[in-house]
DNA sequence: GGGAAAACCTACCACATGGTTGGTTTTGCG
DNA sequence: CGCAAAACCAACCATGTGGTAGGTTTTCCC
């Protein structure tokens, strides 16, 4: 199936445009909702079929939500330059940077990461492996490139590269949920930016993204961002 | 009502010994996994009576998440030292890394207010403005220390009290999402007090608080923990 | 143009849910 | 002890849910 959400190079079919529509219609919903607020017949309604109808598309609910996610991890993979923590430690965290400041314009589609993964910490949430797997890489990543930076810049005493990755990616998912709550007390970009100041890393040139098409594009919360790289 | 789950001077009536039987299951249950995904069959059976009964002591499902919510918020500030945040700045932040502390062993409880506040920024959730004032309210008291201790010790340029608040909340937050999914991998303690020492304080040496009582007791996220004090 | 497959629909199923109603049992106070 | 109130229950209601079955309509390719 996951092949089969790829555009393909030729037109896409009524079949892949309909599930297209879906999928937008199922990150908006669970992104403003959370996954057991919402229902099949809401998400079908949004996407102008009906629930039955979607599920010719989809085998289950569950099914869904993996694959929005899977969905809105493959389209970060395409908007972030693909640098490697590694080598390019400073350049990686650039493009974290960036794309929070684009997520701040984007208030629909933040939801979906911040607001999944506080419901998958239950061990019988379907998405809850999926964001366990996605923690993981996205704190190794951010390891790998603290660690880089430190041995070639030098670290203060009793510098974690660990411990700083689980602290930023807490950050940006904190300022996430304070953000959804009372958008206009927050600003997400700057609080990274000082962040990575006391770390010793200068991002306040750092240019945002492109702002994303209109509409109901599935987008990403900023932990997507850094994963696509790993 | 809200009185009445008070504990009176007196041994506790059956009803009230009930409500706070239902309260501890409740919390339980929202912390593990949420209000959406908790029936009021479920906290009743885990609560010893039906759901019928339980509907004799709260009006309703909403009602009885603002009253769990309302009941750990009064629990918290019998447990946290009345520190005032502006006069005694350094004590009041050391309350914090204090109860963060706490909170590393108690598992259960410390997904409520994680897990509700994601799902309380849907604007149509029963704890939506509940959400909104708690972080104004955190954020206002963190601002204050920060202000205070930057007027006390000097402050690097560029420093922002409000923006470091909001950055601490995020970090208590973001850190008890990963902690839930994964509590091998992230060190919340740990994490806080290298954000203070990054800040120029130093707090390796405050000591935990006392474990809590066992059982279901239901207890505090840290996000509750500086509010207390305002 | 025709036919097979895809895409969709209506109707239904079994179950779950929040809440209500009317009744029974328990509690507690005079 | 008796009685009123509190505390609880079983049964029910109206509605919603994820999913299935069988059928109709649309699409697309030979």
């Amino acid at each position: 199936m996951s092949e089969q959400t790829r555009m393909p190079a030729g037109r896409p079919s009524k079949g892949e445009r309909t599930r297209a529509r879906i999928l937008a219609a199922a990150a908006e919903l669970f992104a403003a909702s959370g996954f057991h607020a919402v229902s099949l017949r809401d998400i079908a309604a949004h996407a102008g079929l009906t629930h039955a109808g979607l599920l010719h598309h989809f085998p289950g609910k569950d099914s869904l939500l993996i694959e929005v996610l899977d969905h809105r991890d493959r389209e970060d993979a395409e908007v972030l330059s693909q640098v490697a923590p590694r080598e390019h430690p400073e350049e990686f965290l650039r493009g974290v940077v960036r794309v929070v400041h684009r997520n701040m314009r984007t208030p629909g589609p933040v939801g979906l990461y911040a607001r999944i993964s506080t419901e998958a910490a239950d061990p019988d949430h379907p998405a809850h492996a999926y964001f366990v797997r996605r923690y993981e890489l996205l704190r190794a990543g951010l390891t790998e490139a603290f660690t880089a930076l430190a041995a070639r810049t030098g670290a203060p005493p009793g510098h974690d590269p660990a411990l700083t990755a689980q602290t930023l990616v807490a950050v940006m998912d904190g300022l996430q949920t304070q953000w959804l709550l009372a958008p206009a007390a927050i600003d997400m970009h700057a609080a990274v930016v000082a962040f990575f100041a006391r770390i010793g890393l200068d991002f306040r040139d750092v240019p945002p993204l492109p702002d994303r098409r209109s509409g109901s594009e599935p987008s990403s919360a900023s932990t997507t961002s850094a994963e696509a790289d790993t």
